[in-house]
DNA sequence: ACATTTAATGAATCATTATTCATTAAATGT
DNA sequence: ACATTTAATGAATAATGATTCATTAAATGT
């Protein structure tokens, strides 16, 4: 068995326990039994617990990264790209729902009470927002007005909040696509009527 | 000594030490010592360490509620009611940093991990803003077609996690109005150029 | 001044769990 | 086939900290 293989069932299994649990709630032990090795088996791979959630984050924050960068490759529109952003992030519900609900987690959590740690990856990925409104207002399409490192919080934080919703929520009330649709709209025309 | 100076002491201890700690490093002494009671005083005024993170919740949301609604009564145009609900938001970074930090936390974990409780008072600080569009959308000042469930989750997101980068970095980049301004313009007029 | 009720204290309990490490198993080399 | 190295195991450790409750202090009533 590769040891890649043990590494990555231990990091399937802490997705799956502290999407369930919490991270403080989880219990090595209980990753341990969900990955099927034995409870010091995952100090051959991890440091410590926080380790395991640190490094996981990095790791999968750091795949849909390339995911949603080969999407964007294709288009240039800016209001096109960040549509395809949105729709991205919140398919992470369906596809990946609970890495989803760590890393949203995560981000409160470790960002303030690990220290030492500042998660670079997750600044990659809001980069790739400010990145589209750069572009945008350099092309024309978008007002220059509005600061890109202003958009690039707000639009995530949307998308986030929309995403905490449905994790805790059954069913999502809308369709992603049309949710997607609805929040990328509001960014790019904005609530007001047109002829006010 | 009236009742309830020792349960708002405890109170406003426990928010002292959850924002520096996190709720699940705060230990029961470290609030204690803060208030300066014993730690079984704390169980006279509280069930369990929980209950002091959900009814600290609850209260002192509520008296956001109150006093957003009160700053929102002299005002009848949406787009300002808009603007004053973020700039008031994003004003608690200034006034209540501490307390902004724990409900930032409890927003995201007693919702998941404390299965029994959902925090109604926090529905209620949302639909402040589902109100404000629904009426702007009656007076015709708002567009029709988007979705005031979607708008409450996607503008309060915005915002928290505006919120969210402050609480992590020492300066705010920007002032509380300039980006309360930013925020609420794109929401109004989006960011795509008006010749477009 | 005394009795009774209410509030506060903080040391002791008791369960909980991250981490370690002596032991065993598997893999690799010769 | 045997020796050596590497990987995995899981019981034992050692600390931690939420909660309880017997005791003490304060408040209130008569």
């Amino acid at each position: 068995m590769r040891v890649s293989d043990k590494h990555q069932k231990i990091t399937q299994a802490a997705v799956k326990v502290f999407a369930r649990k919490g991270f403080f709630n989880a219990r090595i032990s209980d990753i341990a039994k969900e990955a099927k090795v034995a409870d010091g088996t995952i100090y051959l791979y991890f440091n410590n617990k926080y380790d395991i959630l640190i490094s996981l984050f990095e790791d999968e924050i750091g795949k849909i990264i390339v995911k949603v960068k080969l999407l964007l490759e294709k288009e240039t529109n800016p209001q096109k790209m960040l549509e395809i952003y949105a729709l991205h992030h919140l398919s992470l519900l369906q596809d990946q729902k609970e890495l989803l609900e760590v890393l949203q987690m995560e981000l409160r959590q470790s960002n303030k009470f690990i220290k030492e740690y500042r998660n670079t990856k997750f600044i990659e990925y809001l980069d790739i927002i400010s990145d589209i409104v750069r572009k945008g207002q350099e092309s024309g399409h978008f007002r220059s007005e509005i600061m890109p490192g202003i958009v690039k919080r707000a639009f995530f934080g949307a998308l986030d909040e929309m995403s905490r919703l449905w994790s805790l929520s059954a069913k999502p009330q809308y369709s992603l696509e049309e949710t997607a649709r609805q929040i990328s709209d509001m960014f790019l025309h904005g609530l007001v009527a047109k002829d006010n």
